[in-house]
DNA sequence: GATGAATGAGGTTTCATTCAT
DNA sequence: TATGAATGAAACCTCATTCAT
């Protein structure tokens, strides 16, 4: 009962299929997608609202782990940014689908208050190094918070550079990141 | 005959319901939002799609107009890039639902190439400050467009943030434009 | 007011459309068909119903009035059924819209008893004929009109062949006369 | 799991409705007709348009099969056109809804060509009589299809017949052969 | 008399969700 | 537990008809 592997299946072919289609995507092709029947779907997950809440929680979560791992929590500011930046732009770039549906969900309001909480809860060490971040060079005179905005703002127009020349890759998420670190000077 | 005053009506419904509910939003609540009967609205715009299109134009072309009236372009790069900070974060800020189902749009797939190719023509004097822009700082050496794109990306945090500081909006735009020259010095 | 060349233009308007799209072909194309505003056709026909009624005799009567134009009404019971024969299938393969369209009514539930009726007044001189037909060869024994029906139904055979084999035209009509013929022998 | 009940109940009721009238039956008052929501017909059939021509292609396949039935294929020629003549005439009479709407789906431009296909490989038997037939009398010089075009019109102009005077049908049915042979001979 | 904007009922189709098997 | 047939509300769109200009 409530195998694993087939929730993991359904939310992969929701991916894949509000990838491609958008949010409206059929609760009936997801769970074709996923190798199931029409119904099977809401045995896993109540709704589908609720599918696409906990699709959200997932797809953070996971790019959360990316930077978590590895994290240099006792290097300097520069070094620890330096990381946040590089982890994201990896995990985005690996995976477009994943993020494309990302923006998807957090653009919609399908999401409700409580998922949008839920996510905010595990920044802990990210967090702390956005902070010391918004005290730094440019941002110190601005509102808290404006520092991680800033840089998920960067790190979007990277990915659309991406996108467009996709050999440079590796190189723009390097200079990008030093025109970043500019504003922090 | 067909009253310029119902079209402009049905567009504003437009906004509103797809800023509330998405690019969901049906086309009965937009034509009784725009006060009128629902098979009319098909008497202005040729489908869902067509709607979608046309508006995505509208306010493309009221944001740029924004931007080109009092355009300094005798000025030099400082103050032109300045101009164009200002003038698109006024318009969001004054129109966030506008701009929201601008974003909406500009990510989903229903706008079509045709469009998209339409609104690339009116940039003319902006693109001629981002090119050099492009020349500038931390952008020399990344791929033309990345300037244009990280100033869309900073001027989307600064949104985000007077979304949640109203009261610090003109203020936060100035400061923040100081923060991204940080990356063209 | 009430100008016939604006009625004929409607009428044609009709059939032109019918014969491409079928009886559902919208009277707003109708009306756009004749060079007029989408109401004016009303002010013609009082309603679309009228209109197909009207345009069914008018199709009726143009084929009648054929074969009564020149009708050898002295000759041979063979040279009068000829006559008929030859002048009916002259009338279609020249217009094969209007008679396409003269099927379709005929076949729909619009045509209305009381035009049915108008319609069979007109016969006089082919009934006569068609009569004594139904009085020969192997139509003795068969019910009174049969002559007729058969005869039409030949004449479908022909148009048919016709449409697929253009150039044997004349030949056809004159063969497949012979054709039916034998059965009156 | 898919009843073949319903499907048939579904093709059932799109007769009864078509007939009563004509192809704009709406797929709400079929389905309903069918004791089924309006929703499940699109269960079975994809469209409108996949209905109709599954059901062409049911109704002439069952026209056909009564022809096959019983065929003497090793009889003269006269022999087997009787029986062709006989069974679908039988056929026609029997089902006047099937037959009205074989028809006007014949006309429509809702039959695709890999329908008409599909139906054409059908044949062989009948086919080969009428070849024959077309070799014979006044067919002799008329082009290749046109026997079998006349013995259709003909049938259309008894079934007409029939349908003014059911009593006569069985008479009907063999003295309008006579007639038609009269052609043949 | 002519126009064409406005109407809203009605048509086809999709889809989240339920439930008997 | 898994299935997929059934449902019907709701979406998009068309069109005959009316009526103010």
């Amino acid at each position: 009962m409530r195998s694993p592997e087939k929730r993991q299946a359904i939310l992969r072919a929701a991916v894949r299929e509000i990838a491609e289609t958008g949010l409206g995507a059929s609760t009936a092709r997801i769970a074709r997608g996923a190798g199931l029947a029409e119904g099977t779907m809401f045995r896993y997950f109540s709704s589908k609202d609720d599918l696409l809440n906990e699709l959200y929680i997932e797809l953070k979560t996971d790019a959360y782990r990316r930077i978590c791992a590895d994290f240099p929590k006792d290097s300097g500011l520069r070094e620890r940014a330096r990381h946040i930046w590089t982890a994201h732009l990896r995990w985005a770039l690996e995976k477009p689908d994943e993020r494309k549906v990302s923006v998807l969900l957090h653009l919609s309001n399908v999401v409700s208050a409580a998922t949008r909480e839920r996510i905010g809860t595990e920044r802990k060490m990210v967090g702390q190094t956005m902070e010391e971040l918004g005290k730094c060079g440019a941002f110190k005179d601005l509102p808290q918070g404006f520092a991680s905005s800033a840089m998920a703002a960067m790190q979007e127009a990277v990915m659309e550079m991406a996108s467009k020349k996709p050999r440079q890759k590796v190189m723009l998420v390097e200079l990008a990141f030093d025109a970043f670190w500019r504003m922090v000077k």
